[in-house]
DNA sequence: CAGCAGGGGGCGA
DNA sequence: CGCCCCCTGCTGC
């Protein structure tokens, strides 16, 4: 073995490499999960999500299921979008003023480099509890250690670190309330419990394999039919997913009950009129969207913009991903508008809102929020007298009258 | 038969 | 114009 040892180096191999990731990104190619903040939908790929975090790490571990929506609550789409691009790119540019939030979600999730130290990943794995197969392989080629580190970024120093990595997000507050209950933070607690832990409430919803293929090869990573749930629910539909069938949310990945903050989930009471699909063509100012998204569930009537199933325009890839390099935040500069009319259905040119997992249209967001639950699996109508859910108003009422027409017909009038 | 999901009509903003 | 309510067809048990 030693005599004939060759060291077979790629040049370019991190460059490459970061360049196909940008456009597997760009594409959304090979994509397994996706993440879900603020209403917006990034097509994920696991295997970097888990390299540059180990709480995402953690999720999908957790999380069988083959094509995972990770709902993040009470992250700003910018912060995701700029700690994608980190994660991506191993770099990325923002204002100032985004740094502190950037910094307290990058804790909250754990990002590497940015809010936990970065580790060598051989070592790292090491210190696992149990070693995952996404850690490295121990060995490797002498020269190569540079390149071949995975995607970690800590080679990247990253542009942002000079200016601002100065606020050691250690002890923020991830986000703020709602975190601790989220349960979700128990699963990280094994490895870490030092670090910050709860990220901001996070969901995951599994997703049947069937449209991914249709959807999420070629979805454009937006999309966006917002999907809160109209749902006021005449039912007192309590959507706690808290107890709905935590098989349905991977594993434990999903804080049920944590989610509500106020007790009232935020996809619950929300109603999709708050957050028209159009909304987000920029008009969020992001810094107010956060807010409901944080808030949310407080006041109980209040927000609902908390909890929203989106996608996001394909434009938003292409700004992001393209602008690439560097890629700075400005306000509406990262996300586009989301794929309503006026964007999709510039095509044609009546209204039509479709869904980019599985393409159909509909003539209202509302149709569409309501049909995106079907890919997100999303159940916001429970019903009170048994465990049955359902992610359609209607459908609860229909339930609901068979229970009824059960109860008259076992006791007949007094 | 129960549940799911798309479509249509009515109504309010 | 958009949302809500309801109807209806399809699918799985």
């Amino acid at each position: 073995m030693e005599d004939g040892l060759l060291s077979l180096k790629w040049n370019n191999h991190k460059i490459t490499f970061f360049e196909i990731l940008r456009v597997l990104r760009e594409k959304a190619n090979y994509t397994d999960a996706t993440i879900a903040v603020e209403g917006k939908f990034y097509p994920v790929h696991k295997l970097v999500m888990s390299t540059c975090s180990e709480y995402f790490s953690e999720i999908f571990e957790r999380t069988p299921c083959k094509s995972p929506v990770i709902v993040l609550k009470d992250v700003r789409s910018q912060d995701m979008d700029a700690l994608l691009d980190y994660m991506y790119l191993g770099e990325v540019n923002v204002n100032q003023n985004d740094l502190a939030s950037l910094l307290k979600t990058a804790e909250c999730l754990r990002i590497k480099g940015l809010a936990v130290p970065d580790e060598d990943p051989t070592k790292f794995r090491k210190g696992q509890s149990d070693d995952r197969r996404e850690s490295p392989p121990p060995k490797r080629r002498r020269h190569e250690d540079s390149s071949s580190q995975p995607l970690s970024q800590r080679p990247v120093s990253p542009t942002i670190s000079a200016s601002s990595k100065t606020t050691p997000p250690s002890r923020t507050p991830p986000l703020q309330h709602q975190t601790s209950s989220l349960p979700v933070s128990q699963s990280q607690d094994s490895v870490h419990d030092s670090i910050v832990d709860p990220p901001p409430m996070v969901k995951v919803e599994m997703e049947e394999a069937d449209d991914p293929d249709d959807g999420y090869s070629r979805r454009d990573n937006s999309y966006d039919g917002g999907s809160v749930n109209e749902g006021d629910g005449d039912f007192g539909t309590e959507l706690s997913k808290s107890e709905h069938d935590p098989d349905n949310y991977g594993s434990g990945s999903f804080p049920g009950p944590s989610i509500q903050p106020g007790g009232d989930l935020p996809w619950d009471e929300g109603d999709s009129s708050s957050f028209p699909p159009e909304g987000f063509s920029g008009d969020l100012p992001a810094g107010q969207q956060p807010q409901g998204a944080l808030v949310g569930g407080g006041d109980g009537d209040g927000g609902l913009e908390d909890m929203l199933f989106l996608a996001l325009p394909s434009e938003l890839q292409a700004t992001a991903a393209v602008g690439v390099p560097p890629v700075t935040f400005h306000s509406t500069g990262g996300f586009p508008q989301s794929n309503h009319p006026s964007t999709a259905a510039s095509v044609a040119n009546k209204r039509c809102y479709w869904c980019h997992l599985c393409k159909r249209e509909f003539p209202f967001p509302s149709k569409l929020n309501e049909h995106m639950r079907t890919h997100t699996g999303e159940k916001p109508f429970a019903c009170p007298i048994c465990p049955f859910r359902t992610s359609l108003k209607w459908n609860l009422k229909s339930h609901m009258l068979r229970h009824q027409d059960a109860m008259t017909r076992s006791k007949p009038q007094t």
